[in-house]
DNA sequence: GAGTGGTCTAGACCACCCC
DNA sequence: GGGTGGTCTAGACCACTCG
């Protein structure tokens, strides 16, 4: 683990554990260099992922404080917490998962999806849409295209677990990042089967491309979420 | 403008004005410290910039490339783009806003709205509801509650524009940060009215805690879109 | 004025990619 | 092996806050 990584992490659990709370103020960065014999820009870099985190504010001239928590951190449903990345399977990792697959076929992608994934409508993408249970409350649907030659191997043995295990452990192609658009939507007949819903119940609609570590679009997904399980949350720093 | 930020910014442009198009390899990072003059990590700050704005990806042992870019850049209606942070106003400011203010009033915050800014139910709050109107289409509803304390001087006046003026620029504080929450659900009667919307449209609806530089929670909002016309985009990076 | 975090420098070494 | 970006150092000066 990278020494920048390591303090920030340190100091995420002196905080989880109370040692310091609500308006605190952190060791100087100063006197931080010493404590963990680093250079400043180093332990800058570790409060700036606290930061980034929404758990301290700096404030020039004054020192470092932490943060007013709320209770999202106790939350248990979000799609995505902070500005962080991961699948399904990853979000809810300790939890009773279970996956089906509502179709798997390989497919020409459309124009538009073919411009996303930055693909010929020529080349093939596999076209699969999944619902998915946790503790055995159906959450979402996910519908999801991906090039094959970027991802080969997809069986439905994977997706019944995760693409993206697969992706990173069997293939060891590295996720870097992902764009994503949230929309509130209805749901389709089919959903509202699937996921137990009245006819008017809304849905959370989450649009993604995702990208390798290369800078190539390998997914296109659109999630629709039971509105009543599921949130998304982010934090803007300006 | 510091420098990293101006050669975020001339990078950015160059990116735009298609210079660089999608797959593209920037400049070496070592070649752009001769060309600016500046030192290397301050040239990839600058970069990091356009990471976190989504523009390029950086490979390691390969460079730096242009991102396939898709339409979200182009959208107008979208919230927020990115990880940035503005106020109604801001975002779409150059068009036609106006605003009916439905309710203004100071009261005792309810217990979870007190907690969350972080003061006292027996301090006041203004408790605001405003009907935001761009090119005369309703477009939301927001709910704010504010402390009187620390944000003196609200007037029907200032409702009517931005609050967000207001505080920066006559009270000249610094606005920071803020955590938001975004979920789908069902509107209210007056909703469907003020926003001429059918019973079961659905309404992307926006929690927000915003904070000041001094890390002090100075709003809790509650924001209804409609969801129409309303999408609200992240970037997130592993 | 003393002390904070913010920016920046000029270098070093490393992990990784590709030839 | 040669070149990329990633991490890190040990300093410097600056902008800001507060007593």
């Amino acid at each position: 683990m990278l020494k920048y990584e390591q303090i920030a992490e340190d100091l995420r659990q002196e905080i989880r554990q109370g040692k310091y709370t609500s308006g605190d103020q952190l060791p100087l960065e100063k006197d931080m260099c010493e404590k963990y014999k680093v250079s400043r820009v180093t332990i800058k870099r570790a409060m700036d992922e606290l930061v980034k985190q929404g758990l301290v504010t700096k404030r020039r001239g004054s020192g470092t404080f932490v943060k007013t928590l709320d209770d999202n951190y106790a939350k248990q449903l979000s799609i995505s917490t902070g500005n962080q990345f991961s699948g399904f399977a990853e979000t809810y990792k300790g939890r009773h998962i279970s996956t089906k697959v509502l179709r798997f076929e390989i497919v020409h992608p459309s124009e538009e999806v073919a411009k996303k994934l930055q693909m010929s409508t020529q080349d093939f993408v596999y076209d699969i849409i999944r619902l998915r249970i946790l503790d055995d409350v159906p959450m979402v649907i996910e519908y999801t295209m991906m090039p094959i030659q970027l991802v080969p191997g997809i069986r439905n043995e994977i997706l019944e677990h995760s693409i993206y295990h697969h992706i990173e452990k069997t293939l060891k192609l590295n996720i870097q990042s992902a764009h994503r658009i949230v929309r509130a939507v209805r749901s389709t007949e089919m959903e509202q089967e699937q996921m137990q819903l009245a006819p008017n119940d809304p849905i959370l609609e989450v649009e993604q491309v995702a990208f390798f570590s290369d800078g190539h679009p390998f997914e296109y997904s659109i999630s629709h979420h039971r509105a009543d399980k599921s949130e998304f949350s982010a934090i803007s720093i300006r």
